[in-house]
Parts: C-alpha cells; structure tokens; sequence
DNA sequence: CGATAGGTTGACGGTTCTCAAGGGAGGTGG
DNA sequence: CCACCTCCCTTGAGAACCGTCAACCTATCG
C-alpha cells in the first residue's frame, strides 16, 4: 500500500489532470503546488502542500485527478492506493472515521477561504495559515519559507503578483514582517490577525 | 436516525455557527443558503442547497457548526445524525465509500470555484451551475427560478448586488437569457458555456 | 560574465465598488 | 380597495482598488 517516490526535482509532475485516479499522495519532504489550466490557458494554483500533508483528494469523485501536482523543491511523497485504504478502513471504523474528518477538515478550510476579501486580508491570512501549518509540524511559526514563487502566490490569492509583492512591501514598511526574498519572519503576529479578521467568522 | 423537521419559513435557521454538530441536513423541499458573518460583521454566502441535497459538512471537523444555515423558502428537511451515519457505514462498506466520494464531490467543486474569474464568467457559470443542478433532479434545465435575492447571489460570487443587476441586463441584451425577477430562461446555454469556459479545467 | 528568470517599483487604466436616486412588487392597515 | 410602506431591484455617475504595461534591479547558473 505504501510505496515511496524519492527524488522528485523542482517541476516533477506527481500527478496530471485526467491521469487514473489511483490513490492520494502524503508528502514526505518537500513542497508541491496543485493547478489546473482553463480552457483560455490560464493556470489556476489551487493549494500548496506541506510535508505531513495529503495532496489528489479532489481526484476521488470522478475517479481521475482534477489538478496536476507539482514538486517546488526537491521531494518525497508516500503513494496510498484508495482501494486499499478502502479495504482497511472498512475493516477499522476508527480509520474511516479519521478519513471523513479528514475530508470534511479539508471541506471546512476552502469554505472559509471562499469569499470577498481585499489584498491585505488575503496575504495576511496567507502568511498566517503558512505560520499555522508549519507549527502544527513543528517548525518555528514565526520564521516562513515561502516556498513558492511569487506568482504562485499571486494566483493562489487571484491577485497580481506585482500586487503580492506591493503589499509585502507595505507590510514591512509597517514593521509587520520582515521580507528577504522567500524568507519572511512575522513581527508582530496579532496585528495580522487582525488584518486577516475578516477571514475569521464571528458566527 | 432520519428525523423530518416540516414548515420551515423563509428566515428560520437550521443551525448556527458554534452549535453542537449532530449531524447533516438533508433538503427535502425548500431551498436554504450557508453563511457566516466576519469579524467585521460582513456576511459571507458560502453556498445554496436544494432539493436532494445534503448541508452542513463543515460542522464535522470540528464537531461544531460553521455555518448558519436559513431557508430561503418554506422548506423540510431531514436530520441525519452522524454517529448512527458512521455505525451504519462501518458496516456497510458501500455506504461508506458513497460518503467519502459524495465529501471528495464536494471538495472538487470548491476547488473549481475558487479562482480569479470576471463579472461575466462567474455568472454565467453560476447560471449553468443552478442548471445543472436542476437538471440532476429531473426539472427543466432552461427555465430557472432563482429562489435566492440578488444580494444573496451577489455576495456569493464576490459581486456588488448592482454588478449582478448590471450582468445580467447585459446578459439579457445580448439575448442569452430572459430574466423576469427570480424567474431566468437560459436561451444559449451554449454561449453560456463559453463565456464561462475559464472556470472550465483543459488540464 | 552574459543570459535568464524572478522580484520590485512606478505610471496608467479598467473593472468593479460605492454612493445616490428612482421604480416595482408585495404586504399591511385604514 | 387603495394608500402607504418597505424591501428589492435597477440604473447612473464617480471613485477606488487592483491589474496591466513597462522599466529596472537582483539572484542564479552555465
């Protein structure tokens, strides 16, 4: 049921739109990006993926993958057969049950980031969710990596990447963060969640 | 495990944002919208649901609601509540994989619908998504009845209720459709796809 | 060291939002 | 039954935010 994939380099494909759909991919090390292209050609980043986290779940309803996934740095990543895990989970309730949180966890998250938000907001709570999934894997919270370049970013947050790289600009000017190329160090963390507060529901 | 709530009224909530979650809604009659309000006091419409439809999958990860939930019309649903849903499932492995692929269904559509669309493609897009629903439960695809207030719609694709006004007026004078207050008649769905073709993955 | 890709900054313009006013539809009470 | 109210929808004018275009800078790499 596990099998390894080591090795993968910067722009290694893990999966393609319309590829079989045959199980979802944990990563091990490294980052990866999943986008599509629409038909006018243009891509749309759907979400980065950490070490620790799943990525091809939007592939299971249709039975083939719904985004391609792409290395951003150097990887790894665990494959795990969706029939097996099936199999397993029919067998342990406690699995299935872990697997549906899993699933409705990921559900929760992009209806909270679904929404009209404006530039600052969305970077804020941007560099906020990095910071908190970082934390939840044990890294400093304060100190990001931001894998990723800036116009997958930008595209992330449907913005422009010049956009991106004004409001960080701003952000610093403010003494908020502290910008050196992908390293971002967070100064003062409660003002951006107070920026970033329109994300988060009051009920 | 299946109780039947009657005589929902326009306005009457389902659930709140905090409450206990017992388990999901499904819509017998009626239609309801999903929303939240921000730390700003904003509302956010996270989504619509017919009938046939399931609500409130958010509330699982978490164990507490994360939306309100309010019917737009008079309504019935049924409450489904979730530990039965899982004892059951547990024993029924075709059950559980009907779960999991119904939860990973919903997360495809997010994952479609987030991204960096015009005026124009959103809507269309939401027209043909209302469509297709529609069509799903074996009514007219063509003849829609938009049960929700332009405010709602509006909210929902990240418009201003008068570029949702203004769209489809302009739709309209381009003879894609027949609006008449709530009630819509698509007239070229097939232009319709095509100005909504960007939210259309090509790989 | 030159080439290339990525990032920053400035000027300008466009899509969409905001503000404002007016028109209908539906409900309520006289 | 009609006046009146209120909410919703529409339309117009102006403004704002952000995208586009363009130039320049910086890192990385062969």
């Amino acid at each position: 049921m596990l099998r390894t994939r080591e090795g993968l380099r910067p722009g290694d494909h893990v999966a393609r739109v319309g590829d079989d759909f045959r199980g979802l991919f944990a990563v091990r090390a490294g980052c990866f990006k999943s986008y599509v292209i629409d038909m006018d050609g243009r891509e749309h980043v759907k979400g980065f993926h950490l070490p620790g986290e799943l990525m091809g779940i939007e592939g299971i309803s249709v039975g083939r993958h719904a985004t391609n996934i792409t290395a951003l740095e150097n990887g790894v990543i665990c494959d795990l057969r969706y029939d097996e895990l099936l199999r397993i989970s029919a067998r342990e309730p406690s699995l299935q049950e872990h697997l549906l949180r899993l699933f409705a966890r990921r559900i929760a998250e992009q209806t909270r980031r679904t929404g009209d938000y404006s530039a600052d907001e969305k970077m804020a709570a941007f560099l906020l969710d990095i910071s908190m999934r970082y934390a939840e894997r044990g890294r400093a919270a304060e100190l990001l990596d931001l894998f990723m370049a800036r116009r997958d970013i930008a595209n992330y947050l449907s913005l422009a990447t010049e956009t991106v790289s004004r409001v960080l600009t701003r952000f610093q000017k403010r003494d908020l963060i502290l910008v050196n190329r992908k390293r971002v160090k967070l100064l003062r963390i409660e003002r951006l969640r107070e920026i970033a507060a329109a994300l988060t529901d009051a009920g």
